[in-house]
DNA sequence: ACCGTTGGCTAAGTGGCTTAGCTTTAAAGC
DNA sequence: GCTTTAAAGCTAAGCCACTTAGCCAACGGT
């Protein structure tokens, strides 16, 4: 019997794909496994069990998404830097709608690679915010601030959460927009 | 053998218990069933199944968390209701760890408790926005900004999101600050 | 050509959810 | 008070997910 010949990195990218599918939460190990032409516990070769993959899979969107941010933000400041930033933001989400509910786990530590993703991802809006002047304690409020926004939006809408018919991409300007005011007269003490 | 007496209502409090004791996405029928003292098949006498107790949950928890923010923001107005009814809802999202992720099923239409609920609590919301002059498409665009920004906060919260030391109900804090400034100079184009 | 590593397999066990069908309780009616 | 009946419980059995154990064959290096 020929081998398929796969490694790590074939079956999570694989899984990520498959994911955008059929959903986060609808990847399993038997349908990955009928994908890649395998028998299922033939992926144990590869990931120790379906919380590992997840894990991995986490890295890897986590990657993308930090990557999608650095890259939306570069070379622009405040406003504009913002705006950039949020729209990759929410166009990875939307584009990779397996992959992102995914980039909310927690980084493990025992994941190098996972670990400088995220670090990579709070740099980018550390990055963004410094551009307001944000720094210390104020960033760190700021950063989550954005984060909460940002994720809390796209969370739900991929759930189906606005109901009424207002268009959803003006909502989101809307918001971005007002996390603009925010952080030009940010509420903090400073510091 | 006797009866344990139970019915729909018993079943699905008892399951809004045991979430809050062991996760959301641990509530399982058979631990609900060894709770209630009765074998996992009999349960199906009071809820169609796994999903239709989640749905039953969904709609407790958001008639709660629809109360909770009402109560809260009742005889307030501007800044003031604003910060009542987000620490409210946060409030019950750390006192209901295992309710709280229930209440973003989007209602079903079938259940008219659970759309009733859905309605109160976007109807809080509401109230509260109307006390900074937000009508029409720019009190629906807030409303989207204010849950995006205080479900994701509280999800990134609950999930240990948070990494850095800074204390987190400061920046809470800060995060509902950041939002009243932002209500009171909408950036919206008005109506 | 051989041999060891490794990637594939089947078999089997666990723990979820669900359905089918039986029994018995408890309440309603006579 | 007895009978009848709807409902609340049960056991048994099946499906599907994940996981482990252990076997076999393909491929790479010598």
């Amino acid at each position: 019997m020929p081998r398929v010949g796969l490694n790590q990195q074939t079956v999570v990218r694989e899984a990520a794909r498959l994911a955008d599918e059929v959903g986060f939460q609808q990847l399993t190990l038997a349908a990955l496994a009928s994908r890649l032409g395998v028998a299922l516990p033939s992926l144990y070769k590869h990931v120790r069990g379906a919380d590992a993959l997840a894990q991995k899979l986490a890295a890897l969107a986590t990657a993308e998404l930090a990557t999608a941010m650095t890259t939306a933000a570069v070379g622009r400041s405040g406003g504009d830097a913002l705006r950039a930033l949020a729209d990759a933001y929410r166009g990875y989400a939307l584009r990779h709608p397996g992959r992102y509910p995914a980039t909310q786990r927690v980084p493990d530590p025992a994941d190098p690679e996972h670990v400088e993703a995220g670090e990579r991802a709070v740099g980018a809006v550390f990055a963004v915010l410094r551009g307001y002047g944000l720094t210390g304690d104020d960033a760190v409020d700021a950063t989550r601030a954005l984060r909460s926004a940002l994720h809390g939006f796209v969370t739900l809408e991929a759930a189906g959460g606005f109901g009424l018919p207002r268009d959803v991409d003006r909502s989101y300007h809307q918001l971005v927009a007002s996390m603009d005011i925010s952080f030009r007269c940010w509420p903090g003490t400073g510091g």
